[in-house]
This record gives structure tokens, C-alpha cells and sequence, in this order.
RNA sequence: CGGGCUGUGGCGCAGCCUGGUAGCGCGCUUGCUUGGGGUGCAAGAGGUCGCGAGUUCGAAUCUCGCCAGCCCGACCA
């Protein structure tokens, strides 16, 4: 392709909207340009390096046997409703109504329909293993679109499903799922982790995530580089670090002391001249309507997660000042587990386990207790409900553990009778008798391996794509177009890198070189054969992106040079 | 949904406080020039100043309402 005739609006100065790296190469390289909130026009560039990015995905998926469906994004509320997610998705979901006033959907993911397909034509054990994919738009009303591609309102994404007769398949097809997706991301150029992830409280027993770490991500993963374990830290367990201060030593009674106007933990700690590990923190959730009163080291965090794994529960949140009142007779700040008016669930975080001798609130206004110990003076049901913390090590192994910033990618989920039972999915086994079928369903955020890509790999002059998801392989660059030799030269080059099956761009524009150099580093080129003076001697130059490095070649070697480099 | 910020040619911005004929840089067009890191010169085109009301002789500028976008938080199957 000759650039002179394509159309890349590249930028020289930076857009004012766009905060994140990838957000604003994207949109200075000329690859997208936004419609509205969350919703983004991709040019001649995205397109091309989209399509490169779900050419790797299909083949991988074809690779382990997935079947490419392509399902409507408009979908009827009959099948959501049966599922239950017609209300559970709320405002995220785009909703619509037809002529005659049904009510229509836009797709958020595709469980409900592909399993609707599975129940009225698969019948026999002998019809599985499935595994159905797509490539395929999801709508979403996120109700904070942000960070230019990363998180949208409407996007693509390769979704999986597979269906199984019973568990040992399904963990087959979760495997290979895991497998493709580590040759996608490989093949893709993305360094990249794959963490254990929250399987929910509905029943999935297993979750990944793959996550490339960027400062543009929004979920945290903690990291142990010694041992290798990674987990979202929503799921991530750890060793904390030892209470500042023994606890005072024999079975001492519990015993009331004013603190007048302290509350926070940092207050008492003050006060009573005690660390802060020192303290239980009282925390009043509620979960599905129930209250629960969850009991920490004064220095640690909950993880809503973890409480609500331990609850059952699909939500839990923080009870509501009246509801404390009202539970406790005391305000927020004095709470404790000695004394709670109501019968109420008390649970513990295992870091308390084996601790005597505590300061907590005594449930009323303006006093605690000193000298609690769990299990003596209440009854004590530990749990894993705290939330790592930085300097937290390794459970194993005691190594430090490391809490980085990341980007999902892709998540593999063990969904297991949800759907098939909730949508009457069944076959019959080789005795004749129903059985229901197992399921998992398996993503990828196609955008986000782009934007992921550009979050690793860019610099002051623009992005640096892996040559696997860049728009073109290689670009040819004479430095003077008016001079014929350089142009000659340059055109020649050109047809042999075509010829040689590389994606070629020929910059036959009549600019200065300088502009065809830095447009070529902004949209992430990862080679470009310079045609300039030396051209006399038989020379041109081989520059690779990534590195700078520069290659004085003789002109019949150019091509071969970066065909063997790719 | 709460908090903060911003809307002025395609892009980046000034002007607003203190009301009086809309400006700069880049980009674009034409001509010349230059040809190894966003060349230089000259001449042009392009804006109902986000929308609507109000105050005023007069509003980009002051007041009120609305809309849109960005950032932080809440939220995120």
C-alpha cells in the first residue's frame, strides 16, 4: 500500500482528553477517534491491527477443536429472564423495545443465548464435548467509561462456551482453554500473568484471569516472583506481617475504659498509646439483607470479596449508620462483639487467630474493652477475610510478595450448572437418564490486547507494536521521493517485501524525511528499510523500531535481513 | 450517582476577572524553496465562541438552566 493515498490522521500534538498512554497514541497515530463516551470509530490502522489480533485468536481456538459461531448482539428478554440476569444486570445492560413494545436487549455476553441453542438441539452424551466461540460485539452501559479503549461501552470480544457431561470434562475444556490462551497472548507479543481470580458465590469452582500490568489497569494482582504465585487481590491470601506489640501475657478480664470522642482506630491507638495491631476492628456489613459483624487486626482491610465468599452472599456492604444505631445501640466507633443487643453472625479474620488480651469497642457510646480474647470471651468463627497488604509475604513460603496494577485481557471461568440448570439444559447418559451438562464460558477482550500492547511497549515517539498485531510489518522510507534512483529503489523494495508475504507500506509521500520518520515511530512500525544516500554504494538502512538499532544493508539483503528477524 | 475540571476553525490553546468588530501556534490550500529527524518564505480558506433563556444600547465575556466530554470516587456479569 502506498501511504501517500491511505488515511492516517496522525496528531503533533496530544489530544486534551486522553490521559493513558494507550488512549492517547491510539488517537495521535490516527488508529481510532471517539463518537461519544465509550464508544470509538476504529480507523484504516485499529481495524488492520484488530484483525490481526482476532486472526491469532481464531486459529488457536480452531486449534483445540472450538466451533466459530456468530450470534446476533440484539437479543429478545425471554432468554435473560429465564436466566434471572434480566434484572440482575441492571443499568449496565442497554435495553430497548421493539414496535410492538417487546422488550429487546443488547448483548453484554452470550451464556444465556448459546446455551438456548445447546438445549434445543443437543440431546445425547454422545453430542459432547462442545466448545462454541465467537467474535462477536458486547454492549455494555458501564457507568464510567474510561481510559480510551480500555474500558467501553460497546466492544469486541471472543467468547467461549463449553459444555461437558460432567466435571472431569469440563476441566479438560478448561484446560485447553488455558492453553489457547497462552499461545494468543504469546503469539500476541504481550508479557502477560495468569492469576487465580474470584470464582463468585454462585458456584463456580475455578477462575483465571490473564493480566498484562499497566498503570492504566484497574485491578490489582499480588505477585510472588520467588514462588510464582499470583492471584486478584480480591482472592489473594498472604502471611501478614507480626502485631508491633505483644499482647499482654495471662487470662486477664475484660474491662471497660472511657474514650471520650475517640473513635477511629488511629484515635484509640493514640489514646491508649497501643499499636494499631493492638485493636480488632468491628466492620457492620450486610449481607444480602443480613447484618454480619466482621472482626479484623485494627491495621488490616476487609475484602468484600472474601466476606461475601464466607456469607454466601452476592453482595455485601458496608450497614448503614441507623441500621448500627438500631443493631447496637451505640455509634460507629465504640462497636464490639461483647454485648450486641441482637443476635447477630460474628466472624473473624484468621490473622486474629491465637490473639489475647485485645482493645475493642464495648458497644457503647464513648467506651471500649481492654483484655478481649476471641474464643474466651465470645465465641470465635475465623475466616480468610482480610485483604493483602503491602509488605504481606508469601503464606508458603514467607518470600515477599509484590501488589502491581494491572489489565484483564482474558478470564476463563468454570460457570458449572448455572445456566444449564436455570434454562433446562440436559442430555441423556448412556443408561437413558437426564443429565444436567456442565458448563464454562471463557473471554477475551480483543481491544484490550491492543491497547495492552501499546500500554507495554511504547516510548517519547509514539508505540512500538509486536510485529504479530502491528497494522504493517514493515515500512520502506526513501528519504527523497523526487530523487528517481530513491524512489526506484524504495518501489523495488517494496514489491520484494510483498512478495516476500510481509505486510508492506511504501511511504511515498513527498515530505521532508524527518515527517515520514516520526510518523512511522508514532503508529508503531517494527521495521522500516530507509532508501537514502548510500543508496550509490548499494546501501540502505534497516532500522527496528523497538530498539533504534540501525543496519547499514547492501539493497538486495534488505528484505531478507528483516524477514529473518521477525 | 457524589466530587472536581473543561467546552472558542481539524488539533493544541489565549481572550472571559474589568462587556464594545474573535486571536495565536500547528495542520489545511496555492506558489516558490528545502531534501537524513515535524525545512523556510509568501498568499489564502476555514469559527452562529457547546445549546437555550435572561441582564444590557451591546454578551465568547455577566446570570440562570440544560447538554456534552475528561479525571477522582462509587460501580464493574
Amino acid at each position: 500500500m502506498l501511504w501517500s493515498k491511505l488515511f492516517i490522521p496522525t496528531l503533533r500534538e496530544n489530544p486534551a482528553e486522553a490521559e493513558v498512554a494507550s488512549h492517547r497514541l491510539l488517537l495521535r497515530a490516527g488508529y481510532i477517534r471517539q463518537l461519544s463516551a465509550g464508544i470509538y470509530n476504529y480507523l484504516f490502522l485499529a481495524q488492520r491491527s484488530i484483525l490481526k489480533i482476532t486472526n491469532i485468536v481464531r486459529q488457536e481456538m480452531d486449534a483445540i477443536g472450538a466451533q466459530e459461531f456468530y450470534l446476533p448482539a440484539l437479543n429478545p428478554s425471554e432468554v435473560w429472564k429465564e436466566s434471572g440476569r434480566w434484572d440482575v444486570m441492571g443499568d449496565n445492560m442497554f435495553r430497548l423495545k421493539d414496535r410492538f413494545g417487546r422488550d429487546l436487549c443488547l448483548g453484554m455476553t452470550h451464556e444465556e443465548v448459546m446455551t438456548s441453542i445447546a438445549r434445543g438441539e443437543v440431546r445425547s452424551y454422545k453430542q459432547l464435548p462442545q466448545i462454541w466461540y465467537q467474535i462477536q460485539v458486547k454492549f455494555r452501559d458501564e457507568p464510567r467509561p474510561k481510559s480510551g479503549l480500555l474500558r467501553t461501552r460497546q466492544f469486541t470480544m471472543k467468547d467461549s462456551y463449553s459444555f461437558d457431561m460432567d466435571a472431569a470434562g469440563l476441566d479438560v475444556s478448561y484446560e485447553k482453554h488455558r492453553q489457547a490462551y497462552c499461545c494468543i497472548f504469546d503469539r500476541c507479543g504481550l508479557r502477560y500473568m495468569t492469576v487465580e481470580a474470584d470464582s463468585g458465590a454462585m458456584g463456580g469452582s475455578q477462575s483465571h484471569e490473564f493480566m498484562v500490568e499497566s498503570e492504566a489497569g484497574e485491578d490489582y494482582v499480588v505477585h510472588c516472583p520467588a514462588t510464582g504465585y499470583a492471584a486478584n487481590l480480591e482472592k489473594a491470601v498472604s502471611r501478614a506481617v507480626a502485631p508491633a506489640m505483644a499482647d499482654p501475657e495471662g487470662d486477664l478480664t475484660p474491662e471497660e475504659f472511657h474514650t471520650p470522642g475517640f473513635k477511629t482506630i488511629d484515635e484509640v491507638s493514640a489514646f491508649t498509646k497501643l499499636p494499631a495491631s493492638s485493636q480488632m476492628k468491628s466492620l457492620v456489613m450486610v449481607g444480602d439483607g443480613k447484618p454480619v459483624l466482621a472482626l479484623l487486626r485494627g491495621d488490616h482491610q476487609l475484602s468484600e470479596t472474601k466476606l461475601a465468599g464466607v456469607m454466601g452472599a452476592a453482595e455485601v456492604r458496608a450497614a448503614l449508620p441507623a441500621e448500627i444505631q438500631d443493631w447496637f445501640g451505640a455509634a460507629p466507633g465504640s462497636l464490639g462483639p461483647i454485648g450486641i443487643p441482637i443476635k447477630m453472625r460474628i466472624v473473624l479474620d484468621k490473622a486474629l487467630e491465637g490473639r489475647r488480651n485485645m482493645i475493642c469497642g464495648a458497644n457503647k457510646d464513648d467506651f471500649h474493652l481492654r483484655n478481649v480474647t476471641p474464643g474466651k470471651d465470645f465465641k470465635a468463627d475465623y475466616h480468610e477475610l482480610r485483604q493483602v497488604a503491602a509488605g504481606d509475604t508469601s503464606v508458603d513460603t514467607g518470600d515477599p510478595l509484590q501488589i502491581v496494577k494491572t489489565v484483564e485481557i482474558g478470564h476463563i471461568f468454570k460457570l458449572g450448572y448455572k445456566y444449564s440448570k436455570a434454562m433446562g439444559l440436559s442430555v441423556l447418559d448412556e443408561s437413558g437418564k437426564e443429565n444436567t451438562v456442565i458448563m464454562g464460558s471463557y473471554g477475551i477482550g480483543v481491544e484490550r490486547i491492543l491497547c495492552a500492547a501499546v500500554e507495554l511497549f511504547h516510548d517519547g515517539n509514539g508505540m512500538s507494536l509486536p510485529a504479530s498485531i502491528a497494522p504493517f510489518t514493515v515500512v520502506v522510507t526513501p528519504v527523497n521521493v523526487k530523487d528517481a534512483a530513491l524512489a526506484e529503489a524504495a518501489q523495488k523494495l517494496y514489491t520484494e517485501c510483498k512478495a516476500a508475504g510481509m505486510d508492506a507500506v511504501l511511504d511515498d509521500r513527498d515530505e521532508r524525511p524527518g515527517v515520514k520518520f516520526k510518523d512511522a515511530e508514532l503508529v508503531g512500525i517494527p521495521w522500516r528499510i530507509t532508501v537514502g544516500k548510500k543508496l550509490a554504494q548499494g546501501i540502505v538502512e534497516v532500522v527496528e523500531r523497538r530498539t533504534g538499532k540501525l543496519t547499514e544493508v547492501p539493497v538486495g539483503e534488505a528484505v531478507g535481513f528483516v524477514l529473518a528477524a521477525l
